[in-house]
DNA sequence: AGAGGTTACGGGCAGCGTAAGGATC
DNA sequence: GATCCTTACGCTGCCCGTAACCTCT
């Protein structure tokens, strides 16, 4: 009985298919069947029924998997305990949304090389509805998105959230919600649902709206007189130091955006984890220095 | 990481020397260094500082010895509760004295061949002190003696206590033990020394004592009129029916036989740990057999 | 035809044992 | 010299991937 076996029953436990078991460890599919073969034969015991749709743990198993979940998870303690982090190999896939990468993604990314010089980070900036995607189907480790995700297995670490607030060009007189065309998100984003909701409550219509999942490209659409935006305050004052956009307030702001850091703990990766807190707490501290000196250029 | 690996550094860790956990694992002493080596780079850490005598546990040792252990009890909790007892394989080692040898041990290597038709058994029957120290150097599993012993390591479970009483031949009139020659257990046995303490303390002195790790010749000796003796109640019946022993009551009595199943509880093994407790069961039901239809022999 | 699993087979390499080497008493 | 660990080296056998096969929808 060794320890890949107990690995790989647990992969085909969870997720009832050989097949895929083998692409989530990296190994052919016969191989995977020949763990599980030899598991079974070792303990004298079947553990999974066989069936066209895949493979159902018997009762046998069930009482394995209990037992191989607890040794896993002692796994991860002794190498999360013992590796000293310089010495941490591997590699993270970690999915951004932009609004994260415009804004402390880049702290983040130094303090996570610092202390773990050796990982290496795979990163992908998408909206949040593609990156829930990409965790789910086990394509990220790790998702910094407008969340939390409500499915059963993943775990969600607050965020900071983001204050959105109303921005228009410096040569504007008369900005307006209800008539000038407005930038905000990805159609398919919960900034932009909720904006065309508020529209709807306060205005009794929406607009034009601009879906874009381009910040820094709204912003310049912004500055050159084109439209208004609804975006994030904190991601804006470039264009307001250099005097090209400027804030407005039409009595109401969108409703903030809220960020998770968040990742299945399927089989809990000790290091995802780290990593996620690491996000937490360099969020927070970024979004601590913003606050202070903010006040000045908002 | 494997859990060879772990395995190994449990031995080493416990025995501090590399070339006795080879012994003990039936692998050659590089093989263990290559697997410790292996483990250390593996994580990063140095686990054993070597030194001149041997190697010593650092304090990241320490710790991975701890998660280490659960590891193994979850490894052997899974052995036992998935494999089909018929299916167990392997070898146990069993120190019988010869006091169980006569009495229950035939009822208990039935039942145990029942269970685990496929564990080979390995039986040596020796007197107590032997038995001890075979089991104590690990070239026993399992041992049936006087214990309890008192080695921080070893587990005790008790057995059903042996009753003695005074034998001599049909033909003696009058029996004696401050005078007549005794037959007893072996010199270096804890019954042969209660026996002289209470000769001493009821007689000042202890007339001739025939030690004998023999109990079938003592009884063949006392049935001939040689002497008497101190030896089991229950082991007599046969010369009882035959008539050619009988019991006698000088007053007294010696003290009971106290036996254990005794075993290291090292890596606890679980088949081990399963026989002694069915010792218990068969030496238990045994000693309550004898009960019922003794009153008419004895 | 596609999605699932099994069987057959050749090749690579992990890991073992033997044997020699080094350090310390 | 004895004891204990390390290094060197060749070999074995396990286990993986490829490929072909089976079964069901």
């Amino acid at each position: 009985m060794t320890f890949d076996q107990l690995k790989t029953f647990l992969w085909v436990a969870k997720l009832g298919i050989i097949r895929r078991a083998a692409d989530e460890m990296n190994l052919s599919q016969p191989a995977v069947s020949a763990r599980i073969y030899a598991l079974e034969s070792e303990l004298g015991v079947q553990l999974f029924t066989r069936q066209k749709t895949g493979v159902v743990l018997t009762k046998e198993g069930l009482l394995l998997r209990s037992h191989a979940e607890k040794i896993e998870s002692y796994m991860e303690l002794i190498k999360s305990e013992l590796t000293p982090d310089e010495e941490v190999k591997g590699i993270i896939r970690i999915g951004v949304a932009e609004t994260v990468a415009q804004s402390w993604l880049s702290d983040f990314l130094t303090a996570l090389r610092k202390i773990y010089p050796k990982l290496v980070i795979e990163l992908s900036v998408d909206i949040t509805i593609n990156l829930r995607e990409q965790l789910l189907s086990r394509n990220l480790d790790l998702a910094f998105l407008m969340g939390p995700l409500t499915e059963g297995n993943v775990e969600n670490i607050p965020l900071p959230k983001f204050k959105l607030n109303w921005f228009c060009s410096v040569n504007e007189t008369s900005p307006d919600p209800s008539t000038s065309p407005i930038f905000s998100f990805s159609r398919l984003s919960r900034p932009y649902q909720d904006l065309v909701f508020e529209l709807m409550q306060r205005y009794g219509s929406a607009g034009q709206i601009f879906p874009s999942n381009s910040l820094s490209t709204s912003f310049e659409m912004i500055a050159s007189g084109i439209g208004i935006g609804a975006l994030p305050a904190q991601l804006a004052h470039r264009f307001i130091n250099d005097k090209r956009i400027k804030t407005f307030d039409p009595g109401w702001i969108p409703k903030d955006m809220l960020f998770t850091a968040s990742y299945l703990n399927d089989p809990r990766s000790e290091i995802t984890h780290q990593t996620a807190i690491l996000a937490e707490k360099i969020a927070t501290q970024n979004a601590a220095m913003i606050a202070a000196p903010a006040n000045k250029t908002l």
